[in-house]
DNA sequence: CTCTAATGGTGACCTTAGTCACTGCAAAGC
DNA sequence: GCTTTGCAGTGACTAAGGTCACCATTAGAG
């Protein structure tokens, strides 16, 4: 795909050449868990279209930690494949998405050569450093109402919609408690007048 | 002082003579928060001896994220002065400590020349990437007494001694909590033959 | 068309932990 | 000495949210 040269066009020319010539896009469908069937090939994604889910599983528990968007890469599989270690977080895509493929043994040489790429990665482990805070925040200062309707605005936000197609027990397991919890704050939601629901979803107002 | 060439031997030798002739040692006193004074000093510090907390506030709540130990450093201040943007935690010394003080205009040049350099780094933010992990699992899963018991046991662990003297207040502060909270807490846990509670400050059992 | 699975809705109940309003105690400062 | 200050301990109360046991509605599969 060609968009990735003009998405990407802070990386050096001959980094970017490289890149495509070592490395696969993929598609996948929406609701896909990724990197579940590459744990064994190793490789580096780069979202170039589409959305991302990060989330971690504490038990039974689950939790969204954050989205990775077009331009964005996951610090955890970077982490992984640096050390030869497993991840500790999951990936699943909530759109279709198209993820450049980068081959691991490729990373070290590219990172001593190319600031520019090295650069890339010190900005998404900030960024995730930050969403961490954010999520430590929202769970230990806010009530669940706070945390569910900041919640659907990202999400609404992210998606570019203000019209949510989700199970009341999908938004349970993103925020990490239990069905019951959000049918009855989001009744809440409701009844202020900052949320609609119909059979098509939830409306943001 | 001459440790930091043995504490350090994983840096290229040229980077640790052009670290240690640019770069001042200080050493903090017991409870003091760093990097204070220096707000407008840009420097990146680099633990050699003793021990810093990082916490964050969330209005009047404040929550403890890590510890950086010796041969560690703290990769928001590298965030911050790489972006030019104020850090969203806070660190307090622990016991005395002594830092090596790296001059920011230096980072970016060490960075792109040292290999060893930028690997540092990318490990600080690894490790506390899964810190934060850590921290969220607690808060999230664990009740008040289990995460009591770990952080007691973590801080015993750190300090190498099993004896902490630390009041009720503070450790409410380091969890978020109230103080009320740890004081029943705490109980519990000295019926349960946990720990011991006596004038000179909380023993492990 | 019917049966089933998924989803939403609800009341009753319980546990956790945050808050309030005190009391007791001991060390430090005057 | 007394008094102030800081910390620990406690009972009573409350609110939030997790759990349980249901029932209703809808969409899809057969």
């Amino acid at each position: 795909m060609n968009n990735f040269k003009t998405q990407f066009s802070f990386l050096e020319g001959e980094l970017r050449d490289d890149i495509l010539s070592v490395s696969s896009i993929k598609t996948f469908e929406k609701n896909v868990e990724i990197l579940k069937e590459e744990q064994y090939i190793k490789v580096l994604p780069l979202v170039l279209k589409g959305l991302v889910k990060v989330f971690s599983r504490f038990g039974d528990k689950e939790l969204l930690l954050y989205y990775i968007q077009p331009m964005q890469s996951c610090v955890m599989s970077f982490a992984a494949l640096l050390k030869n270690r497993p991840s500790r977080v999951f990936a699943i895509t909530e759109e279709e998405t198209e993820i450049l493929l980068l081959p691991a043994e490729k990373i070290p040489g590219w990172i001593k050569t190319f600031p520019s790429f090295n650069e890339l990665f010190y900005q998404q482990y900030d960024m995730r450093y930050t969403d961490l805070l954010d999520t430590i925040e929202h769970i230990l200062v806010n009530k669940m109402d706070v945390r569910l309707y900041d919640y659907l605005l990202r999400k609404a936000e992210i998606a570019e919609d203000k019209s949510l197609k989700i199970s009341h027990g999908q938004i349970a397991n993103e925020l990490g408690t239990a069905r019951e919890v959000i049918t009855r704050v989001i009744k809440k939601l409701e009844s202020e007048g900052k949320v609609k629901q119909s059979k098509n979803g939830i409306v943001l107002l």
